[in-house]
DNA sequence: TTGTACGCGTTATCAT
DNA sequence: ATGATAACGCGTACAA
């Protein structure tokens, strides 16, 4: 059924006015137990919903604008999204989908943002934006319109609510990883080294080699791009290596680059992980499935996807004065997320971390002998 | 800047009603060429949007609800969604996204869809649905709320409108290209014979067959469930098959079953293309990254997304009645697509099926000498 | 051709 | 504790 049932149809059979109603519904104190009792009865009975168009005109909306980047052949994106997509639910909000074209001119980055903020559709902004896109997010910061970054992105400033994954200690992870199979000469494909996330590998590869005593050889690091061609292209310079000086390791620092390292190992007839081992990072999700299936850091992008969206809700929370209530018990999942969560969410740091984790498979030598 | 803007205000500054500014501003015939250009520029001039909220509450709203199923670890659904963004953003409206647990009791899905329907956030409805959950949209067929699904699940009714691929069209591809290869024993892995593209696969097989004169062998048809393990499964029982019935090649209904393939052809130290030849269904984003790297049979899936979203606007188009103007320039790209394409955009069928294409890479053997 | 007035569903404010 | 009323911003009959 579910057709076009007004709050003036509840408040109508509940024999109040329909600020009642509201009040009942949003959980405000000053209403009669008894009467909110009959009320939601009343609403659980009828399933009214209120509008979400209505509810939004009244400065309330329970939208939720994400920003992803429309050219991503990058899957991980999905997983992030969807993340998200679940807390939004599970809130009882909507989310509403923007693609930024990472190729367009900032004017046509700024069309979208003007958008999003004019329209005034959604009541905050969650940016999925890898790279440089992040940065024009920066300025946006209003007070009163929550925004949240993910990704790799420099956090542009300290105000800026941000979630990101631990980079360096991921590296540290693989090189740590490598080390303890005996390798000691171990190259690292970088990524592009505009992005911080390329440069915190890097870092945490660094930071690893001291640590183990390993002495850091420029010629064993190659820089790429974060495709499988450009790993390929990287790998070339480290295989022509006369033996004695070749890496015995290979860390790249996404899989998409350990895929190009891996067919460039093929036309060298270099075996993987026999002659040379290999670990990448992201756990991108054919990577369980190449030949040989590939040892790389897991991003958690799933479970940055909620975070993120957490984040997102506490700042929501702190902005309207502690309200959100939730609407009766037909949304009782949200009731309990708040009452559960919601002080430590609204506690939450502007900026978090989650941790790597190192997915041993057979691309690393983990089941052959120590060298 | 971009601040509270309202119709009201541009109404003062163009010394006429706001009425008049909404009819200019939505194209009504009944307005002055001279009123409409002041207005439009001083609405060009100001940057004014009209608030999305109040749009929607006045019965015009610019969302598209999108129903995604949650749990899709197949990837492609992202790249039918980023088809899908760009004509709704293309179009100047905006997209709603809602994911479906495909786990969950009717209730849940319900629950969402209930929501999407009765919130009247949304103008319309697209169902990216595979499998059994799409039968669910069926009963929703209303005439004043378009519904579009794309993907594999068998139409529902005649009456609902679908875009989906031709997937027998793209197994005859498979099977004709193996045969010019050579191969004259042929096998097939099906995905799970429940859903409907998998009997359009084993049904393109089987004509292809017999249209090249070749026995129909049930002993080579092994039915998977489009995972990886389930390939690698299906394949064993035909890696056991005595030499000389053995297949020499293999039709997989999907990439994921031929990664799986591949790992169980190593274990049984056949070598692909040399020994077993493989061909598979979809070319998932990794696909041309495999060791060898996978012939298969493409699944345009952004341009389904790009499809299934013009189908839509176009029965949104037949709802209202022939208006869904331009806002002035600023939607020019709108207006474009308006002018362009809508006339045969109008007189879309209900029924869309999209060309698959074969992507030959290493796994089939196209380069090794005809056997 | 243009203006007036109402409706859409909710929340806030002020009364009671 | 509850009610009445005024926004919120836009589209659209209906009137002029």
């Amino acid at each position: 059924m579910a057709t076009k049932l007004t709050i003036d149809d509840i408040a109508r059979l509940a024999g109040v006015s329909k600020a009642t109603v509201s009040r009942a519904m949003n959980g405000k104190p000053d209403v009669d137990p008894a009467t909110r009792e009959r009320i939601l009865s009343i609403v659980e009975k009828e399933g009214f919903k209120p509008s979400a168009t209505a509810v939004g005109l009244a400065g309330r909306s329970h939208l939720i604008s994400v920003l992803i980047p429309s050219m991503a052949s990058e899957t991980y994106i999905f997983d992030i999204l969807r993340g998200v997509a679940d807390v939004v639910t599970e809130a009882g909000y909507e989310l509403v989908l923007y693609s930024v074209n990472e190729n367009a001119q900032d004017n046509n980055r700024n069309t979208v943002i003007d958008r999003i903020l004019t329209s005034k559709l959604s009541a905050a902004l969650l940016a999925i934006l890898p790279g440089q896109l992040g940065g024009h997010i920066a300025q946006l910061y209003k007070p009163d319109f929550p925004i949240v970054m993910i990704d790799d992105s420099e956090p542009p400033s300290d105000k800026m609510p941000w979630v990101g994954v631990r980079n360096s200690e991921g590296a540290r992870k693989a090189v740590f990883h490598l080390y303890s199979l005996g390798h000691r000469r171990i190259a690292h494909v970088t990524g592009p080294l505009q992005r911080l996330c390329s440069r915190e590998r890097l870092e945490g590869y660094r930071s690893a080699l001291a640590d183990l005593g390993l002495e850091y050889d420029p010629a064993l690091v190659v820089s790429g791009e974060f495709s499988a061609p450009s790993g390929h292209a990287a790998a070339l310079p480290l295989f022509n290596l006369p033996a004695d000086q070749r890496p015995t390791a290979i860390f790249a620092a996404n899989d998409f680059m350990a895929y190009g390292i891996i067919d460039a190992a093929h036309s060298y007839h270099l075996r993987i992980p026999e002659d040379i081992a290999l670990i990448g990072f992201d756990d991108t999700s054919s990577s369980v499935h190449m030949q040989p299936s590939l040892t790389t850091v897991r991003q958690p992008f799933y479970e940055l996807g909620q975070t993120g969206c957490q984040l997102l809700f506490s700042l929501l929370e702190q902005s309207r004065s502690g309200r959100f209530q939730a609407y009766g018990k037909s949304f009782s999942s949200f009731a309990t997320m708040h009452a559960k969560d919601f002080k430590q969410v609204a506690a939450m740091p502007a900026h978090i971390y989650l941790d790597t984790e190192l997915m041993v498979r057979k691309s690393c030598g983990a089941d052959l002998p120590v060298r």
